[in-house]
DNA sequence: CGGTTCGTTGAGGCCCATCAATCTATGTGG
DNA sequence: CCACATAGATTGATGGGCCTCAACGAACCG
C-alpha cells in the first residue's frame, strides 16, 4: 500500500487510468498539466501530509500528471475502496470533500497570484505559503525546488525566477541556499506578498454548533487508515 | 429559499459569514477574489445550475464574493442543513463532493490558461468552453460578459481583450455582438485555445463496475432538492 | 574526469500594461 | 423629447516586465 519513488520520476502520468488516490507521507511532489505545445503549468505542489489527487476519487480526471521532486514515500489507496469506506463511514466521506475543497481554495490562490500578481509579489508569497505549509518554526526550510519547478508554478521562466530571487536577496527579505531558503523579513515579504496566512488554517466549518456536525468524526486525517 | 437578485449585485462579500449554499438557477454571476491593492481575479464564471460556492459546505473559507452579471435566481441552502443531509444521503454527500472536485478541476484549467497561455489562447479557451459549457448547438449564443469581466476572469487588461477580440475577429474566428457572441471557426479556436472538450464532461467515476459505487444515487443534481 | 543538471548573466525584443482620450449606447429626469 | 450622466467599447502612444536566445560557471555524480 505504500510505495517508495525516487527523486524525479513520473509516478502518474495524464494517460494513466485514475484508479488510485495517492498521499504523499515523505519527500515532495507535484502536480502538473501540459498545454500542447509541452509548456507545463504546475498546479500544486506537495508536501508530505498533502493528498496528490483528490479529484480522483470521484472523477476520471486524468488531465494531469504527478512527479516527484525528491525521493518520496506515498500511501495509494484504489478509489474504489475509498468509495466503499466513504458510504460506510460518513467522516471519511466528509474528509474527502474537504479535501476537494481545501484543493480547490489553493486553486483560487494561485489564480490570483497567476493572473493578478507580479513574479516578485508570486514568489513572495509562495515562499510565505511553503513557511507556513511547513510549519518550520524557523524561517529557514529544506525547500527542493527547482528554479524551473518554482517558474512553472509561477506562470514564469527559469530566467526571470533567478533574477527576481537575486532581487529579493538584495532587499533583505531572503536568502536563498542550497535546496533551502531563510526568510530574512518575514513581515515585509508578506506584505508584499499579499499573503493572508489564516486562508490555509480553514478549519473544518461542521463544528460549530451544529448537531449533525458533530456527529463527524472531526479528525483531520481520516484517509490515513490501512 | 430561492432569491432574485438584481444585475451587477454583490450578494456575497468576502467578509460575510460563510453560512449558506447558493446555486445559480437563472442568469450569469461570478466568483472574485481581490487583492489589497484592488486587483480583481474572476475564479469562477457561473452559470445556470451551477454551484456558486461548493466549498462553504465544509470550509469558513470566505476568501472570495459572489457577484452578479445579469439578474440572477438563486437557491440558497443553509450550510447546515446540507451538513444533515449528506450525513443521512451517503448520495447527497457524494455530490458535494463531486462539485467540489468539479471545481478543482476547473480552476486547474483556469491556472494553465493564466500561467502559460497568451492572451489570444486564453480568450480562443474561454470561448470555446463557454460555448460547450452552454450547450448551445448553435455556434451563436447569449455572452452578457463585460470585456473587463472577460480580462479580470483571464489576467488580463480591458484594453487588451479589446484589441484581442478583434484580432481573433480579424482573423475569422468569432464575431463579437452586443451581448453576444458568436464563433466563426469553431476548429480553430479550439486548436488555438487547446480546449479538450472533454474535461468538462467527467462523468462521475463511481459507476465503472463498483459495487460499491452502485450504492449510490446516480442523479446529477442531488442538490435541487427543497 | 567528462557529462549532466542547475544556476547565473547578458543582450535584445515582444507582449501586454498603463495612461488617456474619444465614441457609442443606454438610460434618466426634467 | 432633449440634455445629461454613466457604462462600456475603442483607439493611440508609450513604456516596462518578462520572455527568448545564448553562453558560461558551478556543483554533482558515476
Amino acid at each position: 500500500m505504500t510505495r517508495s519513488i525516487g527523486a524525479s520520476k513520473d509516478f502518474v502520468r495524464e494517460s494513466d487510468s485514475a484508479d488510485h488516490v495517492h498521499i504523499v507521507l515523505e519527500g515532495w511532489a507535484y502536480r502538473y498539466k501540459l498545454t500542447r505545445d509541452g509548456r507545463r503549468q504546475i498546479v500544486a505542489l506537495l508536501i508530505p501530509g498533502d493528498t496528490a489527487n483528490p479529484d480522483t476519487i470521484l472523477l476520471k480526471s486524468r488531465g494531469y500528471g504527478l512527479r516527484t521532486l525528491t525521493p518520496v514515500k506515498v500511501l495509494s489507496m484504489p478509489r474504489e475502496r475509498l468509495l466503499v469506506l466513504a458510504e460506510k463511514h460518513p467522516g471519511i466521506a466528509k474528509t474527502i470533500a474537504w479535501l476537494a475543497m481545501i484543493d480547490s481554495a489553493t486553486l483560487s490562490q494561485l489564480a490570483v497570484c497567476l493572473g493578478r500578481r507580479s513574479a516578485k509579489q508570486r514568489i513572495a508569497h509562495l515562499l510565505c505559503e511553503l513557511s507556513e505549509r511547513l510549519r518550520s518554526g524557523d524561517d529557514t526550510f529544506e525547500m527542493p525546488l527547482t528554479q524551473e519547478v518554482i517558474a512553472d508554478t509561477l506562470g514564469l521562466t527559469s530566467v526571470h525566477v533567478n533574477r527576481t530571487l537575486q532581487l529579493l536577496r538584495s532587499e533583505g527579505l531572503i536568502e536563498p541556499g542550497k535546496r533551502v531558503m531563510t526568510i530574512t523579513d518575514a513581515d515585509a515579504l508578506c506584505r508584499l506578498g499579499d499573503f493572508d496566512p489564516d486562508y490555509l488554517h480553514d478549519p473544518r466549518a461542521g463544528s460549530t454548533g451544529s448537531d449533525a456536525a458533530m456527529g463527524f468524526e472531526q479528525s483531520n486525517s481520516g484517509l490515513r487508515a490501512s
